[in-house]
DNA sequence: CAATAATCATTATATACTGTAACTATATAC
DNA sequence: GTATATAGTTACAGTATATAATGATTATTG
């Protein structure tokens, strides 16, 4: 039973729960948190965003498909297209050679909204990293993707892709409870 | 206003989806499954290793001081510290000065499992920092910590401390629901 | 010293979210 | 032409959360 830190500081040392490990899931969490806070007013969640993306780079998929690519049960993405596609941002169009198959892509609304969403992203990311210079970031942009990519980590796909916007609910209580979804 | 990297790389560019903003969140919440993950096997959650932690820290807390420092409703606690009694790893002892409430503290056990905790979170954190060295992780470290501190994160506050084991849910499906209180 | 207000812990309730599995229709194989 | 597999959808059940009401105790104050 050694007892560390017996200098002046209090704070629990490097060794325990202030570590790197700790601080990732913590920063990480309010990134994603911040993130979906930011989509809000666009009436997006963190998943509705990440759809749109996958669209982009993949036109015509099916949901299947997107299922895979999002990292979720292909259940979940019926609300969410509903919702995308009663939004205009997304169109459900019968695939000519298996009418089992829909055919997603993005509407002229929907390449808009993309760009709006590039915006929104820089500026959380320009808030977020506020504290850190341009090199540091690419600095710390290179140590996590080193950990990512060691970790097995599929690029672009996020827990709160399949998980929607729920850390907001958790970081952020001033939700002003509005829902308007039945 | 320099337009950086506007030379011959095809992945997608610091500008847009995979910057560092995206991989926090993603590796963020990586690290909270992998982490709650191990937990498992000791049968605890990350909010019971909170508490654990916090318990260490703070003795003879009351459950709404520690629903502070947790970050989290009080209601929430009840359960939480209802099953660390029940493993006896925790006493919920009056406070004699007030009968309303009561005196947290860690039993023998409930320090010898801080132990093995310590222990977890050490390994948990170099199978996740595996691929950074050591200079790394600590850069890592800095480059979080300046982060949390201009966002206005509270140390040691965790969502995952509040919103229990569910990261869990999303990375992994195996909880044997354990409940056992009637 | 009573009466009211405030505080701690707990319980009740309502709501939301998730994944699994059944269901319908199309398509491919034999 | 029947059988099997696949795409999308719907139904369902389990689980977890936060908010607000409850009960017991203590502080306040007139």
């Amino acid at each position: 039973m050694k007892k560390r830190d017996e200098s002046g500081k209090k704070e629990a040392g490097p060794r325990g729960w202030s570590a790197p490990a700790f601080l990732l899931a913590q920063v990480g969490a309010h990134a994603a948190a911040k993130f979906s806070e930011r989509l809000r007013p666009l009436g997006l969640s963190p998943a509705h965003a990440g759809i749109l993306r996958i669209l982009e780079a993949a036109p015509a998929i099916t949901q299947q498909a997107l299922a895979s690519a999002l990292g979720s049960p292909p259940s979940r993405l019926v609300a969410l297209v509903d919702e995308l596609e009663s939004k205009a941002l997304v169109e459900r169009r019968p695939n000519e050679s298996d009418r089992r198959r829909y055919a997603l892509s993005l509407t002229a609304k929907g390449k808009s909204m993309l760009h709006t969403l590039g915006t929104v992203v820089r500026e959380h990311q320009n808030s977020l990293l506020a504290a850190l210079s341009e090199e540091e970031r690419l600095q710390l942009t290179a140590l996590l993707l080193r950990i990512a990519t060691h970790q097995g980590l599929k690029k672009g796909v996020h827990p709160g892709y399949s998980a929607a916007g729920r850390a907001e609910e958790i970081l952020d209580r001033n939700s002003p409870t509005g829902r308007d979804r039945p």
